[in-house]
DNA sequence: AATTCCGTTGCGTAATTCGCAACATGGAAA
DNA sequence: TTTCCATGTTGCGAATTACGCAACGGAATT
């Protein structure tokens, strides 16, 4: 009978992670040369190559991409085993790593947090920023527990555990002309000197959907890669954005910027979600966050 | 890091199988001081009990139960992933078993699984014939991939994959005065000469069910652990029997049974199911072989 | 009180895995 | 083309780990 002993595996994992096996052996501290044979012997045991040699970086067979699934979800058990075990043991500990994407990342979300960390102080917490698609793909890669994101695409694999209605708004100074109605339309933005997100952002692609819906075309004046600025921009009196409502959420709450809503469907109907990778069980303090998530924030349970 | 080298879990397992941990050193031909070894070092890795001690046969802690239920769970993914394997190697073979239940184990069950094992002569087949939460209990303890049982009772472990209408009807024999009858009420057996199977039996428990709610009391004259003998009975013409139609199923096609419907809401809409434990998933012999059931015999796809 | 069956522990042995070093190989730079 | 650098692979001795055998202590049964 096959004893795959976890290493083989781990290996191969971290080998195929970090391109090399002799970069492998550094991060894992052993020596290449076991790398080398713990993946032969699995091979051997397995009767398949997992590898395609003579290749830099490395490159998984199909074999090797079943290996690696299967690692992925032996891993997850396996944490949610300890984690169980160690939960029963009345140790308050454990881990939690957090993905969220840029435009999430505002008081809202670091208060709850505030609040879940002293409640539970044992639990030490990763949160990691990225954009929408990268966020998705750590959940994906069980790199991170969870992932908090604005309107994430349709996916198989992805399960939505949470998600609330976070529509598009446009984002003005308190004072500017736009403010004092009660909504815009699309149109109405074309002569407005506008910031925006670059290209690679999920809001910009939202909101290039609305244009081609509304057949007109925006082009802003300012572009950047930091949410902050976009803000700063508009609480200068220099122009204005377009922005989910909780990307703004602390500076709309103390009124120093002001939320107009727009008038197309698919800007108003955009939501924040929070997802885990379909079939994935949580590690106990992982759960308990979701439930504070859940709890807090004006998140409604999924269907 | 801990290193769960699988055998650890495994004799567990095992120990806890066979009630004694020199029972399991025999069945894993181990000595039985390295079973004793094993789970003590998976006790300091864990820092926990996993069984309570000077007992026989052997309890687990409750950590226990939470250990045997990881190793489960690691079990069916290996051998899911190692199945995977196989079969992209193009190896077709793989074993399924099967667990059923008395009243479904008849020549549609066997000429279906006839079909598939001359289709994928590779793969063997184990079929273990049980009562109907026997079955369940095997499905659920990973000793079988799948059952099939008449009238199930709801369980949130179990996962229903296919299922089909197997109503209860009266066995007789051709030429009984009931054969005339497009169907009977329940009340009209009780002059009858009766043969059923014992109380255990989850028919027996269905019909129960339907005397009490039309209040009336069937009293066999014959009762039998042996659905063969119940058939016999009616055969005869020494009386009549009450079996889902699938039970009788050759005999009522050849002619030398007829199957009398019952005007009983209980009676008639029972069914027969294919099930699963949740969240498993199957090697692919076993995928192969559910595909087959589910097109061949009557059996519609669960919602 | 004697017996039996159980789990546990000490100790020497066998099997795995590892680190170090030398070797083979392939692609990029000179 | 040749040189050179990084990578994967293999040989061998050391360290770690699992194992079998035998003896021991305890609990239940006869």
């Amino acid at each position: 009978m096959a004893k795959f002993h976890d290493n083989r595996l781990r290996y191969l994992a971290e080998a195929i992670r970090a391109g090399t096996m002799r970069a492998a052996s550094e991060n894992l501290n052993v020596a290449p040369s076991s790398i080398s044979r713990q993946i032969a012997q699995l091979e051997a045991e397995l009767g398949v190559p997992l590898i395609e040699r003579n290749r830099s970086p490395l490159k998984l067979t199909e074999a090797g991409e079943l290996a690696l699934s299967y690692f992925r979800e032996f891993a997850t058990q396996q944490e949610v085993f300890i984690s169980q075990v160690r939960d029963l043991r009345g140790l308050r500990g454990g881990t939690v790593r957090l993905a969220v994407g840029e435009a999430l990342i505002g008081d809202l979300l670091l208060d709850t947090l505030d609040r879940f960390m002293s409640q539970f102080p044992e639990i030490r917490v990763f949160i990691r920023t990225a954009g929408t698609g990268a966020v998705v793909g750590l959940v994906l890669e069980d790199e991170a527990h969870m992932g908090m994101v604005f309107q994430p695409e349709p996916d198989a694999k992805i399960r939505v555990r949470a998600s609330s209605d976070q529509p598009m708004k446009v984002i003005v100074r308190p004072g500017h002309p736009l403010s004092k109605r009660g909504s815009v339309r699309l149109c109405d933005l074309e002569g407005e000197r506008l910031a925006l997100p670059e290209a690679s952002f999920r809001i910009r692609q939202v909101l290039r959907d609305a244009e081609s819906e509304e057949q007109i075309n925006l082009t802003p004046v300012l572009v950047s890669n930091s949410l902050m600025v976009l803000k700063e921009f508009a609480r200068s009196g220099s122009g204005i954005t377009i922005l989910p409502v909780i990307a703004a959420h602390s500076e709309i709450a103390d009124g120093s910027l002001h939320a107009v809503p727009i008038d197309q469907p698919a800007l108003m109907h955009t939501s924040a979600s929070v997802v885990t990778r379909l079939g994935r069980q949580l590690p106990v303090a992982a759960v308990r966050l979701l439930q504070k998530i859940e709890a807090t924030m004006p998140f409604l349970p999924a269907p």
